[in-house]
DNA sequence: ATCCCGAGGG
DNA sequence: CCCTCTGGAT
């Protein structure tokens, strides 16, 4: 095994003393609620998205009866969440690609959700591994990013880099769990701004406690 | 690299 | 005022 897969078993096992119960926080019955939840979430707290979904799939319980509604009423509805322009059009522009192309039924592999609009691998990563139980990757968002960067799995910044890298490192069975430990310690401890290395019960695995965040990271 | 975009915290 | 929040498309 080498030296960075052992480090990288031991934060696992940090990680998951640290939070047992981790998973996934948006709310959602279906894969097909759980993709317009995931398509909701680019930039926005999974709480505010918790907030706007319950009178939508109330509403539009298909694909077919979302790709149907009027991009302005939709808009009205997940004015909240941000970006409600772009998400608006990617989640009509979704669903009738799914009612259409997919029997109305949410793909089950990687290359038919990427065709999706507004759908990439952090959101298709989601949907395999949270809604159908079949990982084909690790879910890299901002949080899953920095905190690998941080921990030393990785020096690279392209997400899709990164996923790679952590793909590497952790059994494929670990890699939905992990995700969701990554992304509760990021939110609670390891945040961006004002990490709390100081309370932090990992902090004796981190190689950047006490290294000030820029201090020699260019050569 | 830049744009989309609201809401909440410091 | 600044930044950040489970991104994706151009």
């Amino acid at each position: 095994m080498t030296e960075t897969k052992k480090r990288a078993a031991a934060w696992g096992e940090a990680l998951r003393k640290a939070y047992p119960e981790a998973r996934c926080s948006l709310h959602f019955e279906t894969p097909f609620q759980l993709l317009v939840a995931t398509i909701l979430s680019a930039q926005c707290t999974d709480e505010k998205v918790n907030q706007v979904t319950p009178a939508l799939f109330k509403r539009c319980t298909t694909p077919a009866s979302l790709a149907a509604m009027a991009q302005e009423d939709l808009e009205r509805m997940i004015h909240a969440t941000g970006f409600f322009r772009n998400k608006a059009k990617a989640l009509i522009g979704a669903a009738g690609m799914i009612a259409r192309d997919f029997e109305g039924e949410v793909p089950r592999g990687m290359d038919e959700l990427l065709r999706l609009p507004g759908v990439a691998r952090k959101t298709a990563n989601v949907v395999l591994g949270n809604a159908y139980g079949r990982a084909e990757g690790v879910v890299v968002d901002t949080h899953v990013g920095r905190l690998a960067r941080r921990m030393g799995l990785t020096k690279e910044n392209d997400p899709a880099k990164v996923e790679a890298d952590l793909m590497r490192l952790f059994p494929k069975e670990e890699w939905v769990v992990l995700a969701h430990r990554l992304i509760a310690h990021g939110r609670a401890v390891c945040r961006a701004k004002s990490p709390s290395c100081g309370t932090c019960s990992l902090a004796h695995l981190c190689p950047k406690v006490g290294v000030p965040e820029r201090a020699g990271s260019r050569s």
